[in-house]
DNA sequence: ACAAAAGTGTTCAGCCTACACCCATGG
DNA sequence: CCATGGGTGTAGGCTGAACACTTTTGT
């Protein structure tokens, strides 16, 4: 058994350990694929990461000693700084040929690594792929020590993106559809204190079509799970909509 | 690359070789368990293996050069000889104690195999679980060259099992009760010719409810998924009732 | 003919839908 | 006081629930 706190090791560790030896400290053909969600200005976007001109979606492995969905946890802390985000399992990606090495090949030899062909990194390997909704403006994103950059992308536009992390996103944002038709969860996405005309909205970016406005108020409060505050008091040219936060966030706050 | 015939591979392999060197050919932290489903005497069974007085799921892993889904429906199709049965992804069990170390030891020396410390079937597996609807009387249950028995379980009666398998079944059973709310899958458990009653019947087995008998015959008809046969023409005291079969299996024939 | 079991119809309630109306606020 | 936009009410239609009725067949 070897417990390595990940930060300690994400620092101490460089890239050629981690690349030469992980398959020490992590389970060797697992990966974990995280599909951050955010809603900004009428738009869903999500979370990716840059390298060398690719995008990927924030990622990382299986510890181990460590559970997958405490993995899963651990990795959305380590890009997002918060706990106890939304987090939701979506499935599995298990292609026989899922493996980065042709295209990692170009990308290491840039950066003056040595290519290895026995590198762990090279396996094929089985990702589990999670989707969580988050409130982008909570949030600070963290890049890693490969990842150039990080940046929020419209699912409407999105970019070149590494391997099948494409294919990743499209399933993500069609769970998403059919998710929420059963489940209360879109509120993830919104800020501690939002009000039904921001909901509203939100539901109709998700669903790509125009909700009743009247019934989509009252199915919402029949739910049972808002708590009404008091009214806005505000700016806008007409009457103000009321705020509402979430009930469950008061006895057992999240954040 | 390392193809290897899996009927061969398991005839030519002696047990030693599997359990020392079974990952040169398997991805070595993954495994696939699966819920074989069927339905007689008004009663859910399951398929289960017997080993050493315990029993577990029938199993498998994945061949590196393999996708995920096709080991799953190749591990099938080992176990009930037949090829397209209903198979569906349920989900990842991952805990991180999740091995047969402790269990399989005093099994091993019973056996008189050399007890490996380092062997492969040690280590901490991710089990990805999937359920299997099957007619009973179609398959012919497999046993492999570990397993002593094989045998249909009701839910309600389940014997002693290895590790976890025993949660992976409760967890199958609610989600089969789940899924049969949106999806019809359900005449998976019955031969290709069935009748309402026996539908309706297996409908409230596994919802554990009664079902008023009128509207869910209405509700599977309008569904437009079943075909009306002539008129069954037999023994019973009342009425007879009609058969039916499913439309698609007629143009795309399942098996 | 009667009992038993399958198939169909009827009624009622509740929910979804669409839209109209009311309310609060800023200009 | 009117335009704007949020909040609420209401009439019509559809669907589901409960149960009554009809049909078929063995005894």
């Amino acid at each position: 058994m070897c417990r390595i706190d990940t930060n300690v090791y994400f620092c101490v560790m460089d890239l050629f350990k981690i690349y030469s030896e992980g398959d020490k400290f992590f389970l060797p053909n697992l990966s974990i694929d995280l599909v951050i969600i955010g809603y900004r200005q009428r738009d869903l976007k999500c979370l990716l990461l840059k390298i060398d001109n690719k995008w990927l979606l924030p990622g990382g492995y299986i510890k181990i000693d460590e559970s997958v969905k405490h993995a899963a946890k651990r990795i959305l802390k380590e890009r997002t700084g918060l706990d106890n985000q939304h987090l939701k399992f979506m499935s599995v990606f298990g292609d026989k040929d899922r493996q980065f090495k042709e295209e990692f090949v170009a990308y290491l030899k840039k950066k003056h690594l040595e290519w290895q062909e026995d590198s762990w990194v090279n396996n094929r390997f089985v990702t589990l792929t999670y989707y969580s909704l988050v409130e982008i403006d909570a949030i600070k994103p963290v890049i890693g020590n490969l990842d150039e950059q990080s940046s929020w992308f419209s699912f409407d536009n999105l970019p070149p993106m590494w391997m099948d992390h494409s294919s990743i996103l499209t399933a993500a944002r069609n769970r998403l559809k059919e998710d929420i038709q059963q489940e209360h969860l879109t509120y993830n996405l919104l800020p501690d204190k939002f009000t039904m005309p921001e909901l509203h909205q939100l539901h109709q970016t998700i669903l790509g079509e125009k909700l009743d406005r009247s019934r989509f108020q009252k199915k919402m409060l029949s739910s049972g799970i808002f708590e009404r505050l008091p009214k806005l008091q505000k700016e806008s040219p007409g009457r103000n909509p009321y705020q509402y936060c979430i009930k469950s966030k008061k006895t057992n706050p999240q954040r």
